[in-house]
DNA sequence: GATATGATCGTAGGGATACTTT
DNA sequence: ACAAAGTATCCCTACGATCATA
């Protein structure tokens, strides 16, 4: 991972550009300059950007439909320039893939790191939903609270932590193989698929 | 300034794209995404539409002037107000200063790795004045060194640790005191100015 | 003394292991 | 009896305050 310094306002138009909550600069920065989503970018040195822009070219008959769109957009300029668009919700799945080697997960040195922080990030991308792994529990202890002492009354040795910038708190003692289980079903009770959510619990 | 972070694929894409010897990213990416070259941009969320559009854009003449046309709306979007002088200043002490509250340090949640991650990032600036902290030592103990071995015969206790992509190492066994010591000596050894060195220690 | 430096060692976090239950 | 899942003890390491030394 890398870090490239920008200029404020150039950073703001960055972040303007995020289509789903949570969105890396990464992803962003891909998808404005239509570079693949993934994987290893071959650099052709002797290519301007306008070339490798145009290497994903479109047909004529689509000029049409731009030029509509352009009209649009002037209408809009027009009429209300500061209204704020509608928040374009994407389904849930690319959420869940945004998890996917999530940059802000693959920092954190430790399992128990990166357990926490998937969860926080899970939080922020769906706050309502994440009420669900209430329901996630063990034999007989909670997995999952609104605050420390209730965990603590089920379990005296687990460990609770908060997840960050959440109100809920999670148990924390257990080893990466049930972190994982814990986690997985926390996906699950978010109607992640079963797929993405054994992609996700990898990372731990 | 800010900071973001984009995978290292992605990091050399962009710098492949340099254009002239120097260029900073943001000049890259303001090219890139065909923003304007300086000042504000006023952030148009209901505008967020256009990119998508010019990027499906072919490298068509009949295109490249909707490309124009697409260019001076983007222009009356930007605001000028005070047209500020080129701020060239990029020296050391801009790069000394963009130590301060750095983003990455931040996040660290121990001392130690604010410690280590400022290390890093000064290198990163600038691997040949790095050279310096060799310079840097204790009473009896070497404070820097280009392998573990030669730090272990100084200080047998002093748990050296690799400074992160970097071919350097540092001693780690010290109370934070000590630690902003050790990193005020090196960054005046750099060069830096004892008041900016003060506000970068202040993050340990 | 007072100050700077070195390194021991107490503490807490992390998570493997060992134990328990189904 | 065996396996698999769940629980929590407890060992290990890292951090850094404190104590020892110059």
């Amino acid at each position: 991972m890398k870090f490239i310094e920008v200029e404020d306002d150039l950073y703001r138009y960055i972040a303007s550009q995020t289509e789903s909550i949570g969105e890396s600069a990464s992803a962003i920065l891909r998808r404005l300059l239509e570079l693949p989503p993934l994987g290893e970018i071959r650099v052709e040195p002797s290519l301007t950007a306008d070339h490798n822009l145009a290497a994903t070219v479109v047909a004529s008959p689509v000029v049409s439909a731009i030029k509509d769109e352009l009209a649009e957009i002037k209408q809009e300029l027009v009429q209300q320039p500061t209204q704020q668009p509608i928040q374009q919700l994407c389904q849930s799945s690319d959420e869940f893939n945004s998890l996917v080697e999530h940059p802000q997960v693959l920092e954190q040195k430790a399992s128990i790191g990166r357990f926490l922080m998937i969860l926080s990030l899970l939080y922020r991308q769906q706050p309502q939903q994440f009420a669900n792994v209430l329901n996630v529990s063990g034999r007989d202890r909670l997995y999952f609270a609104k605050d420390e002492d209730t965990l603590l009354a089920s379990g005296p040795s687990s460990k609770p932590k908060q997840i960050e910038s959440t109100p809920y708190w999670v148990v924390t003692n257990s080893n990466n193989g049930m972190k994982c289980r814990i986690l997985r079903k926390a996906l699950l009770a978010m109607d992640c698929s079963g797929d993405v959510a054994d992609q996700i619990i990898e990372q731990i």
